[in-house]
DNA sequence: AAAATACTTTACGTTTACGTAAACTTTATC
DNA sequence: GATAAAGTTTACGTAAACGTAAAGTATTTT
């Protein structure tokens, strides 16, 4: 139960911080279904979700495609035939791995982060001491020492 | 320490399960950087690294100049000064934060499966219910009860 | 009513990540 | 030495996801 039950375009661009020429292409293709008060879009709630799911959905690396076919998918489910239910928690399992594997990937790739900054860090050290080493040397002409 | 030292085109293609094209295409965009023997390419355990990277950022929603970008600043960093070092911490802390969204969004995609399949389910029970009703009611001629 | 603001359609342009075909060379196999 | 297999370059083609005008309509503000 959202605040509101309509939104223009705008408000929605607005919101999600998408271009107006964004949200009509993702209707010009099939995923948000807006209806027309003349010629004006008018944007339900449930469009506004869907755009949410969207995004979503491209930042975990799904295509317009895809997330077009989940929801033609659900759509089809709601019609509540048996083929339909099973379809849906198939595509459903499908997805699960997925995810399980985008799991994995960050998961490795956090570890490499991790090495990674470890090896900065230390050599930030290395060469920190080496600074200090060298501003002992020259100990009594610290100007010389570059400070950007 | 891998197995073997070098790769040629379609070996790595093949381990990858991806086309000789993409490979090149990836060395072209400067991802890569296999030596030559006369013409053929040669593919250092480096290069297979690197491979396994661009695939795994793919699949994590990174484009290639993206990953490409990384590349190179690791590189850089690696020559080992002060300042890219710093460069390449903010980056790691940039792209954590990334990882972090990713995350989040796997999440809530998991919730929201959780609930479709639950309903899926209550939905394929109530169908099962209303079938078993019908068998009794009509429990004299089972054979009009539609069973494709 | 004039001007500004928000919205519309139509349509061509752009970037990314390859596919596909043509024509050629090099290497391995019979 | 012919032929197949694997590799190469060059180059045009394509689908996805918008960007960017252009030119018009509708509504609100002054």
């Amino acid at each position: 139960m959202d605040i509101k039950k309509t939104y223009s375009i705008s408000e929605l661009a607005k919101e999600f911080d998408v271009t107006t020429r964004s949200v009509r292409f993702y209707e010009d293709q099939g995923l948000l279904h807006p209806t027309r008060r003349g010629q004006t879009r008018i944007f339900s709630s449930k469009d506004r979700v869907r755009l949410k799911l969207i995004l979503r959905g491209k930042r975990m690396g799904f295509s317009l495609a895809e997330t077009k076919e989940l929801f033609d998918l659900w759509d089809e489910t709601l019609s509540g035939n048996e083929k339909q239910l099973l379809l849906m928690l198939d595509t459903l399992a499908r997805k699960r791995a997925q995810l399980e594997q985008q799991k994995n990937d960050i998961a490795q790739a956090e570890m490499e982060m991790d090495t990674a900054e470890a090896r900065c860090r230390e050599a930030l050290a290395e060469l920190q001491k080496r600074k200090r080493k060298q501003t002992k040397a020259t100990h009594e002409e610290p100007e010389s020492i570059e400070q950007k």
